[in-house]
DNA sequence: TGAAACGTTAAGAACAAACTGAACGTAGTG
DNA sequence: CACTACGTTCAGTTTGTTCTTAACGTTTCA
């Protein structure tokens, strides 16, 4: 396999964003290259395609499968490890970030008993802070909920259509 | 002004998450402080609550306004700056959050065009990570919209009772 | 006019994160 | 059994980021 110039852009990009979005570039690369891969891919071959070493391979690899973007597959008399992109990786990256609200929300609770009864302005923003998060995860999971049913109805049309 | 040990913890509480959304510490200390603070506080009020030097305060302070976290305040008849929290932080950290969802369309939709025909679940993948960012958007405008609602809502309900 | 207070900027130091290379353990294979 | 292929781990290096110190320009006031 080898990657044709844009398709190296692609990848790249990737892992621009993830960084941005707090993951290494490295991860990135290795979500963005699977995501374009016509077939799973062992891990000397993602060594090969994006040039980096086996050990960050395989330490990036392993952060992807736990964080749920991609997932190893094996092959019956491979001992080789394959990697695959994980269906439904994006919900499943929001959803993760749902964790940093919750300890916002539990952050506010915890602002909330300690700040003077006096400091109005604080409590104030505590409360919104509070209010806000919990109305964004449950509005997030709703967002999500809705979405899957979304692709369910799809593809059961497109069964129909077979 | 004195922190308690409490609220100190808040703060740098507010620190490692904010650190975690790929901020830098020192601006979600500062963000902190001034979600708890009953007044605008100055550059040097900041500095000496938070131990950090002027430098990075003027440099952390400046980042918060341009996410708009925080806002300058100016005194008649005083030279200094002061900073107080924004309203509606939460909301904005969101919103400003989505441009990221707009790259990653954007890239989806470069790479539907560089992937070859053939490749169908690469194309799969990509189209799906398409639909589901630009999905994301607009629910995730539309629920902001409704928070903005709510709090009006309830506004108006506290003027009626004064 | 000189000094003090204030905010900003630039250079360098300190720190933290990520990658590499090498060594290791294990499992197949000739 | 020796050898190779494979994945993992660890120490060391590299790289990038963030803070500090110091210098600067501006404004205010004695």
């Amino acid at each position: 396999m080898q990657l044709t110039h844009e398709e190296r852009d692609f990848v790249e990009q990737m892992g621009l964003i993830w960084e941005r979005l707090g993951g290494t570039r490295t991860s990135g690369r290795v979500h963005g290259l699977l995501m374009i891969a016509d077939k799973p891919l062992s891990l000397n071959e993602i060594t090969a395609l994006l040039q980096v070493s086996k050990a960050s391979i395989s330490t990036n690899a392993r952060v992807c499968e736990q964080l749920g973007l991609a997932q190893r597959v094996s092959v019956p008399g491979d001992r080789r490890d394959y990697y695959e992109a994980s269906p439904g990786s994006f919900e499943r990256a929001i959803t993760i970030r749902l964790q940093v609200a919750q300890e916002l929300i539990r952050l506010a609770r915890h602002g909330l008993t300690a700040i003077d009864e006096a400091n109005l302005a604080a409590r104030t923003r505590l409360t919104e802070m509070r209010d806000f998060y919990e109305f964004a995860i449950a509005e997030t999971n709703e967002m999500v909920a809705r979405w899957r049913a979304e692709q369910d109805r799809n593809k059961s049309r497109k069964q129909r259509r077979m």
